[in-house]
Formats: structure tokens, C-alpha cells, sequence
DNA sequence: CACTCATGCACAC
DNA sequence: TGTGCCTGAGTGG
């Protein structure tokens, strides 16, 4: 599942390519098709993300409040807006690989017709054709429009040139517009939706008066929003913070050097759509890095590998169900 | 091919 | 603390 860097890149998309456009729905699997109804011709009228849930708000105080789950992924078909703010164009969205990119990169034509592989770095083209590679769908392609279903689609939302493939959702519900500010409030502060010093002075407040370990705090969506399993090891082993710390007990500075440290993680995260924790290392080291399977993080996936930085061998444990990695003498 | 594991979370006990 | 949901990638035979 995508961490919340992933997600907002998303809400971009829908806000590039839907926001503004009538939108058909329908719900191809059948498990959604009430709610489908609901909302099917109504023009979509905003994209939000706060963490890792999205809503899309529709004419008539319809809003769709969507979280990916672990498993849950968008597929996006047909011809997409590229937001200028997303480096490379994805057709699937939302679900990773290990390494943390996200999956299924498209080929981008330009309106030449001449196609490249979209990457980081790339020239930003302001429109693109965004097909399916035929690994995603098992289809050759853009030879039907709409496309087939393909697997299990909870929602899919269409308008005249674009389709949004929703599947294996852990949540997708019409709601209104009180029950989505009764969502968001349960939500902990974003760097990406709230004013950033407002929602660090929030942050730093909750953390210091509790009792439980920074480890799981960091993992609580009511004390901050968007942080998963891999965010969360690398940002205390970047701030050299024992997880078992009681939240009360990690120092002031530290605590406000974590928050800051997420802040830029998101956003180098919503940029590249990568989970790019490394970025202290310089180019050469960093190209290594970043050139192995399971050798872009710091101590996420590690476990029994030499520290980066010490050598001491990466510990993982479980915590509240969840594997927890991190360098024991680093993060003492 | 069969099997395990995973970036999450709601719920029951 | 444990279980269920839901899908896809990775692994080993």
C-alpha cells in the first residue's frame, strides 16, 4: 500500500483528469454498484488527499472516500492530463513494488507519436496517451475503449477519454460532506493539507505527552497522517531514534527534526513517486544503491544486513502486528 | 505451480 | 493480541 506520498499523487491525477468532467460509474464486479449509481453522470468537482485516504467530491454533496488498504491499487487508461507536478507518468497507482516505486510504468507518446519510456528526470510532456502494459492488464492494449475489465473492478469511473480502475480497495464509500470532515478530523496532521508550522506545533504536542513508543506513534494515523511501514523505519533511523522510546521521552528537537524530515521525505515522494530515503548519499553511492533490489533503504527489508552506516547487524521485530527494522547501535 | 509475504486497518475477544 | 479482508509480486520446487 502506498504510504501517503503515493496517494496524494494520485488525488493529482484525478484532479488533472476528472475534476471539472461528468464522470460515468459503474461498478464492474458488482460490490459497489449502490454506491456507483449514486454518484454515475454527476460532474466531479474536487480531489483531495489527507494521508493515505482520498475523496472526490461530486455534484449534489456526494463525496467518494476511497482507502487503498494494503492491497488496493487505481488503474488509470486512455488519455491522461499529466500533472506538471508528477516527473513520471504511472498507469497503475498505489500499488508497490518492494522497492517502493510505483508499479507499471506506462509509455508516454508525444503528440508526434514517437513514445519514450517515462522516468524520473525525463522531459515533462504536458499531455500524454497512457496505455496499460500488457504485464497490468493481459490485454494487447488500446483496442477497445472503454477497456475490458480486467479482475476484480470495485469502481470504475469514466469520462469521455479517460478511465480510473479501482481495485481491492479496504474502503470505498459515498459519504457526505459532514462524514467527511468527521473522517478528516480523526486524522492527524498532513504536511501536504495543513499550514506546515500549525501542524508541526500539533505534532510535537501529541507525541511529547504520550506514553507509547515513537515507534508506534509514527504508525498512528490519528497522531500523523500518510507515515507506513517504511516511512517509519527509515525516518527514525535517519533521526538515530530508538523506537521503543516512550513519545514523552524523545527530546523536543528530535521530535520537530522528525516531523521536518517527513515533510521532505513526502515531498520528494509525491515529486518522484518513489520512496527515496537516501537522498544523504551522493550521486555515485546513491546510483549503487539504488541499482539492487532491496538496497534503496536505509534499514527497511534488512534485516540481518550490515548497517550502512555502523555495520551492526539490522534487527527486525514485531510490533502491533507490524515488522519493525532498525540498527540497534545507531538508533540506541 | 504452490505458497508466502506485503507499503493497512477494522474488528472481535 | 489475533483474525479477516483483498490483490500482486516474489520465491522455491
Amino acid at each position: 500500500m502506498p504510504e501517503g506520498h503515493s496517494v496524494h499523487r494520485i488525488a493529482r491525477q484525478f484532479a488533472q483528469n476528472y475534476v471539472g468532467r461528468a464522470v460515468r460509474t459503474s461498478s464492474p464486479q458488482g460490490r459497489f454498484a449502490e454506491g456507483a449509481a449514486l454518484i454515475d453522470g454527476r460532474e466531479m468537482l474536487a480531489a483531495r488527499a489527507v494521508g493515505k485516504q482520498m475523496f472526490l467530491e461530486f455534484e449534489g454533496d456526494l463525496w467518494l472516500r476511497v482507502h487503498l488498504g494494503m492491497y488496493g491499487a487505481w488503474d488509470f487508461a486512455g488519455t491522461i492530463e499529466v500533472d506538471p507536478t508528477i516527473a513520471s507518468a504511472n498507469g497503475r497507482m498505489g500499488q508497490t513494488n518492494q522497492r517502493g516505486t510505483d508499479l507499471g510504468e506506462v509509455e508516454v507518446f508525444d503528440a508526434a507519436g514517437e513514445n519514450s519510456l517515462s522516468s524520473i528526470g525525463a522531459p515533462r510532456r504536458a499531455r500524454a496517451h497512457v496505455r496499460m502494459s500488457e504485464q497490468t492488464t493481459g490485454l494487447p492494449a488500446d483496442d477497445h475503449w472503454p477497456p475490458h475489465p480486467v479482475g476484480q473492478v470495485r469502481l470504475r469511473l469514466l469520462t469521455d477519454v479517460t478511465c480510473a480502475d479501482l481495485r481491492g480497495p479496504t474502503a470505498c464509500e459515498i459519504q457526505t460532506p459532514d462524514q467527511v470532515v468527521a473522517a478528516i478530523a480523526k486524522l492527524g496532521p498532513d504536511p501536504l493539507v495543513d499550514d506546515v508550522d500549525e501542524a508541526e506545533e500539533r505534532f510535537v504536542a501529541v507525541v511529547r505527552r504520550k506514553p507509547t513508543a515513537i515507534g508506534l506513534l509514527l504508525m498512528d494515523q490519528a497522531v500523523v497522517s500518510g507515515i507506513g511501514n517504511v516511512y517509519r523505519a527509515e525516518l527514525l533511523f535517519r533521526a538515530g531514534v530508538n523506537p521503543y522510546t516512550s513519545g514523552r521521552d524523545v527530546p523536543e528537537d528530535t521530535v520537530r527534526a522528525l516531523w521536518r524530515d517527513w515533510v521532505r521525505l513526502l515531498r520528494i515522494g509525491v515529486e518522484t513517486g518513489q520512496m527515496m530515503t537516501m537522498d544523504g548519499l551522493d550521486g555515485d553511492a546513491y546510483r549503487r544503491a539504488m541499482a539492487h533490489r532491496d538496497d534503496r533503504h536505509w534499514v527497511y527489508h534488512r534485516a540481518g544486513l550490515p548497517c550502512r552506516v555502523c555495520g551492526t547487524a539490522i534487527v527486525v521485530e514485531e510490533a502491533a502486528g507490524r515488522k519493525l527494522y532498525w540498527c540497534p547501535s545507531c538508533q540506541a
